[in-house]
RNA sequence: GGCGGGAUAGCAAAGUGGCCAUGCAGUUGAUUGCAAAUCAAUCUACCUCGGUUCGACUCCGGGUCCCGCCUCCA
């Protein structure tokens, strides 16, 4: 029994999608101005595991995470730069598709993007203006369109907010073109030298919260089961996809909604003000993409996920040990499925996708196998095959375990480390231990860690 | 000010009313030419004060501290 936390009632309920055996999930993507940074690499690997679980639960998963390709910060990185826009977001997209490869991240069904949906964004403009929860901007912004927030009786549900507290926040600019301070903009207008798509209201380009309405619904229907994005989408963007879907269509939009933690930095948000977050790119350079991942399912989705270079040494030393239990094992195709391994697995995965915990039973089936290997080879395997069929559904361990352990990231070649192994092996036959504890220590220089077993040397990058 | 989430061993991180989480690190033993890997054993826990209970880290109440959102943000 599958469940998962609901931000919009704050508990766990048993999931039960709208048609039986499918799943709708939307989640909203990057805005392609920047390079991935470390938040937006837990976001990809968080939804990603949780599509490759529904899945390994039989449901039938339709899996859409957009792409924001215009914006104030791409109009404004792209003058910077002296570019296009178009050739900005490419670039970004490119790198974004590089980077969730190397987390293991598989791509969604579709990703839509905001410049090639502007048919729909301005029909659901249209029809929120035919039903008066819309209106255009008076005086100089004429060409704005604001959602007037107090026309939708729900405003609020999904941040737990009230109208009246937050307009004594006093924490929201005022702006006199519009109604309300709290109403938010679905078009605007474009000034000189700006993109713009023509719509009935002149030139423009739509307002953030209007395009993941737009594109859901698009490719998802009127109402669909899973919605999903980072903690700080929760108010205002998903409370105002709440308010702009439902009152153009008179539907319920989304069953469920799902807020992934923040990541921080010596427990500070990481953000740009503070010049603290990294990119997938410059972590990728010091350690792999699947050490990355299992940094981050080490922690609950739903967690605050602290950064710090240790963590991501303790991420590489635990996956050592996985690939480790499984090195050297020949496994059986097909997995018994009748381990008590699978079912505390599932377990933890039903209960709101506890990967932590789903973890730890990877980590118990690996001592058996350790355990096993040497006095019954055969049942070790069948643990081994199993360990690596549940890893799987959370995309790790999905590299052979000689590749992923002389993989890494310096740089001496595999055919030097054998020719020094080759020559270590001669001096231990001739039992001259201090020229093999030589070479021994000229490749541990080298980050390269030695295994006798067996009468066989083999080996791994520290 | 409004709303929400936390406080677990050296570090990280799950979980449960009474019995082992797990990973990394440490200590000891086995194994090894010596290591590494592995196995075995082992040391470190549940912010604080009350209450409920035969029994609470786990339930309830007060306190302290930390964090997030309310503004573009994954």
């Amino acid at each position: 029994m599958l469940k998962i936390y609901n931000t919009l009632t704050h508990q766990k309920e048993i999931f039960q999608p709208i048609e039986p055996n499918k799943v709708k999930m939307y989640v909203c993507g990057m805005t392609v101005y920047d390079l991935c940074h470390l938040g937006h690499a837990r976001v990809l690997v968080v939804f990603d595991a949780m599509v490759r679980y529904l899945r390994y639960r039989g449901y039938k998963v339709t899996y859409i995470r957009n792409i924001t390709d215009v914006d104030d910060k791409i109009i404004q990185r792209a003058n910077e730069n002296n570019e296009h826009i178009a050739d900005l977001t490419e670039r970004f997209i490119n790198a974004m598709h590089e980077d969730a490869a190397q987390l293991g991240v598989l791509p969604p069904d579709d990703e839509p993007r905001a410049t090639a949906s502007m048919d729909t964004i301005i029909n659901m403009i249209q029809t929120l203006m035919d039903k008066h929860y819309a209106y255009q901007a008076s005086g100089e912004k004429h060409g704005d369109v604001y959602y007037d927030v107090s026309a939708f009786a729900h405003y609020g549900q999904l941040s737990g907010k009230k109208l009246d507290d937050l307009r004594a926040g006093e924490r929201v600019a005022v702006d006199t073109d519009k109604d309300d301070p709290l109403d938010f903009v679905l078009w605007k207008a474009a000034k000189p030298h700006e993109p713009y798509w023509e719509s009935p209201w002149g030139k423009g380009r739509p307002g953030w919260h209007i395009e993941c309405s737009a594109m859901s619904t698009c490719c998802l229907g009127n109402h669909f089961d899973i919605h999903g994005g980072g903690q700080d989408l929760q108010f205002p963007h998903h409370e105002n996809e709440i308010a702009q879907s439902e009152a153009a269509t008179g539907e319920k939009f989304v069953n469920l909604w799902m807020h992934n933690g923040f990541v921080r930095i010596n427990d500070e948000k990481m953000s740009k003000s503070l010049g603290n977050f990294f990119t997938v790119r410059e972590i990728l350079k010091l350690y792999k993409g699947e050490e990355i991942r299992y940094f981050v399912l080490a922690s609950h989705y739903r967690s605050p996920l602290n950064y710090a270079d240790q963590l991501l040494d303790n991420a590489r030393s635990a996956l050592t040990r996985l690939y480790n239990s499984l090195r050297g094992l020949t496994l059986p195709e097909e997995p018994s499925m009748d381990d008590e391994a699978i079912q505390r697995f599932t377990q933890a995965m039903d209960d709101d996708f506890n990967t932590p915990e789903a973890l730890a039973v990877l980590f118990d089936l690996a001592g058996q196998v350790n355990r096993l290997r040497e006095s019954d080879t055969g049942t070790a395997s069948q643990k081994a095959a199993v360990l690596k069929k549940l890893a799987n559904i959370l995309g790790l361990l999905e590299t052979e375990p000689d590749v992923y352990l002389h993989g890494g990231i310096n740089a001496a070649s595999e055919n030097e480390i054998e020719q020094l192994i080759h020559a270590r092996l001669q001096a231990r036959a001739d039992k001259n231990w201090a020229e093999a504890d030589r070479i021994r220590d000229q490749l541990t220089e080298m980050g390269i860690v030695l295994e006798d077993k067996a009468g066989k040397t083999s080996w791994r990058r520290a």
